[in-house]
DNA sequence: AGCACGCCGACT
DNA sequence: GTCGGCGTGCTC
């Protein structure tokens, strides 16, 4: 080692001798830096600690001073190090937790995200818990015998992928789950299918009810092999659970997303249900998705994968299309068996019901009569209704198609502060361009309307349209999981619909064009995705089972759902996105920081040749000359250069950010921003 | 974030 | 000469 001598502590009272054989340890310390600081530390391990101090384990370092967590990397016979180095004070536990494929992981999604090392493997590994290390299990069971999986035959190639699967091959498929699909069972087959074959498998759902379906179905298939995770567990439990999975003892995890890193060992099979939840977007730094984990991880692994749901996403449709996955789709025979009779209803085409009571309620009469007949036959009937909620944004105010900025396609909209005065013109709040003389790129009008979103009818105004019939609702406050087979009305926000047994008779989807219109992104996608989501739930359409969705019938989504065709929807999607430069087809990132940081970061940064640069816009508070504390920078470059985008900026932040702490915040692909 | 090193003004 | 301002850079 060079020179390196071990720094003696005034009041010290041991003398510290190094460890005979790779005193070295390299030290990844677990504290919120700087990016120039993503990057390990080397210590001396004292001999005392020689056998604790294990690769992957926790360590207690100095760091600028203080006693600092960090997780020992590797152990080394020298160090680059000039300087003197600290020793490494204690070993909490010797239990190996940053594994080498965890650590590859981690760095992997940090790298995708021009994130940092320190700040994935903190999602990556729950918080130790003491006595968990003594009660999690070590030793794993016999694989299970090979489920069957008839369920798969509705499907093309169906029963090759779980052959594929159960010989270890790396079978990837997006999967388009049919109508009144029992998805839970049929990703529980997979999961055993691998287990079987003694490999591990990892199925991660957006919310806490799809857990507790999908973790029935395995248990029914795998008894204790199965292990679910979430992050809402105990702590104890948490780790408890993390530690069985890390150790080999659970081959199935299940869980939410904080488990797209679970360590499964030799994962043979990974999952992701409904990709296009935006639960599947991990709300911290660097703000990983599940459905990319997962497939770096299969790819990785060599696993086999599923990303699957009822709809699909455009950048589902991109692994397809790109022919990264291969399809797992009915026959369209099939299809139409399953799914129930889906009615549009227009603004313009609303015969309301005659019923006054139904006037009221503004059901339109196909409407009312669909849930009628549904309750005569004494099925439940579902009513979706969108969340309460204001966003001011413009659309055209003919066609109301979102009103796009000309330049970069940006959404357009109103200023803020624009209290009293005359009113300022829409601008793209990406590029900031003022849009004096706005053209719809749809009709050619030049009309602006705002829009508000999410007004909702009410369960109190349902329960007067259908009287001596029992209303129940299902949303942000109590979530029901199921409902009976009896005549009622389930009055449910999206997301938060109920199983019906037996499935339910019709399903009303209102204000369809209200969501339709919001100016995010993906309105039409996750407006699509929450009328598959729920229509799934009906019956069949020759056991009377209907759907009424209230928005115009030429609207592309509504098509896809009248035809039951969601592949075909995000096809277009995807064509849509490329044409207008957004993700996936091309790689964004929002970079947001002072203006100062902004512009060094302009100044500095080697980008890729393809790189558009948008803004930057201000964010937040604007004072008399439009300044404002911070902005948003948009950057585009071509699919191709995402890794590049990402790197480019990892390293520019680094520079930048020598002076003062998280200065910039980089997000890659931030979809729901846009 | 804290903490050390370093290069110019007011003082004994 | 030398005490100390806080600008600049580093953190094993």
């Amino acid at each position: 080692m060079a020179g390196a001598q071990p720094r003696k502590r005034k009041g010290a009272t041991e003398e510290r001798t190094a460890a005979a054989h790779r005193p070295v340890a390299r030290v990844l310390v677990d504290v919120p830096l700087p990016v120039h600081l993503d990057r390990p530390f080397d210590y001396l391990v004292p001999d005392r600690l020689d056998a604790d101090a294990v690769p992957g384990c926790r360590v207690r370092v100095r760091f600028r001073g203080k006693l600092v967590d960090g997780y020992l990397l590797e152990r080394n016979e020298t160090t680059d190090f000039q300087g003197t180095l600290s020793w490494v004070e204690r070993v909490p536990s010797a239990e190996p937790v940053l594994t080498p494929e965890l650590l590859e992981m981690a760095r992997a999604v940090a790298t995708r995200y021009g994130g940092m090392l320190a700040d994935v493997v903190r999602l990556a590994i729950p918080p130790r818990h003491a006595g968990a290390e003594k009660k999690a299990p070590r030793e794993p069971g016999p694989p299970p015998a090979r489920p069957g999986t008839d369920g798969w035959a509705r499907y093309q190639h169906g029963q090759s992928f779980l052959d594929a699967l159960h010989a270890g091959r790396s079978a990837r498929a997006v999967w388009q789950a049919l109508p009144g699909e029992d998805w839970p069972a049929r990703l529980a087959e997979a999961a055993a299918t691998a287990a079987s074959a003694g490999r591990g498998a990892l199925i991660v759902v957006p919310d806490h009810r799809d857990l507790q379906r999908v973790h029935d179905a395995c248990a029914g298939l795998l008894g204790d092999e199965v292990v679910a995770l979430a992050a809402e567990l105990a702590p104890a439990e948490r780790y408890r659970r993390w530690l069985a999975v890390l150790r080999g003892a659970s081959r199935v995890v299940v869980g939410t997303r904080a488990a797209m890193f679970a360590p499964v060992h030799d994962l043979g099979f990974a999952a992701v249900w409904d990709d296009g939840d935006d639960l599947h977007s991990y709300p911290q730094v660097p703000y990983p998705h599940t459905r990319d984990v997962l497939t770096q991880r299969a790819h990785v692994a060599g696993a086999a994968l599923i990303v699957g749901g009822f709809a699909r996403t455009a950048e589902a449709a991109l692994l397809a299309e790109s022919g990264w996955a291969h399809e797992l789709v009915a026959h369209r025979t099939e299809v139409r068996a399953a799914a129930p009779r889906v009615t549009a209803i227009g603004e313009d085409d609303t015969q309301l019901a005659r019923d006054p009571a139904a006037r009221a309620a503004r059901l339109p009469s196909v409407g009312f009569e669909a849930a009628r007949a549904a309750l005569g036959a004494g099925a439940p009937v579902l009513v979706q209704v969108p969340r309460r909620g204001y966003v001011p944004a413009l659309a055209c105010g003919d066609c109301r198609e979102r009103a796009r900025c000309r330049r970069c396609a940006g959404p357009l909209a109103l200023p803020g502060g624009s209290e009293g005065g005359a009113p300022k013109p829409a601008a793209c709040s990406w590029c900031g361009a003022a849009e004096a003389a706005f053209k719809c790129g749809n009709c050619g009008s030049r009309r602006l309307r705002a829009i508000a979103v999410g007004a909702g009818r009410t369960a109190e105004e349902l329960g007067r349209a259908f009287s001596n019939v029992t209303v129940r609702t299902s949303g942000a406050g109590e979530v029901l999981a199921t409902v009976p087979a009896k005549p009622a009305l389930i009055v449910c926000t999206p997301g938060a619909e109920p199983v019906a047994e037996g499935g339910y008779g019709a399903a009303l989807l209102l204000d369809g064009r209200t969501l339709l219109a919001r100016p995010e992104l993906r309105a039409a996608e996750t407006t699509l995705r929450l009328w598959f989501d729920a229509a799934a739930l009906v019956r069949p359409a020759r056991d009377g089972g209907r759907v009424v969705v209230m928005a115009e019938s030429s609207l592309q989504p509504v098509q896809a759902l009248v035809r039951w065709d969601p592949a075909w929807f995000a096809s277009l999607e995807l064509a849509e996105r490329a044409e207008l430069g957004f993700p996936p087809a091309r790689r964004v990132a929002a970079v947001d920081g002072t203006p100062e940081a902004i512009e060094a970061l302009l100044d500095s940064a080697d980008l890729p040749d393809s790189a558009e640069i948008l803004g930057p816009v201000p964010l937040g508070e604007v004072d008399e000359d439009g300044n404002s504390e911070r902005e948003r920078l948009i950057v585009r470059v071509d699919r191709a250069e995402g890794r590049a985008l990402a790197s480019s900026l990892h390293a520019a932040q680094a520079i930048r950010a020598a002076r003062k702490a998280a200065e910039l915040q980089v997000r890659l692909d931030p979809l729901e921003m846009l």
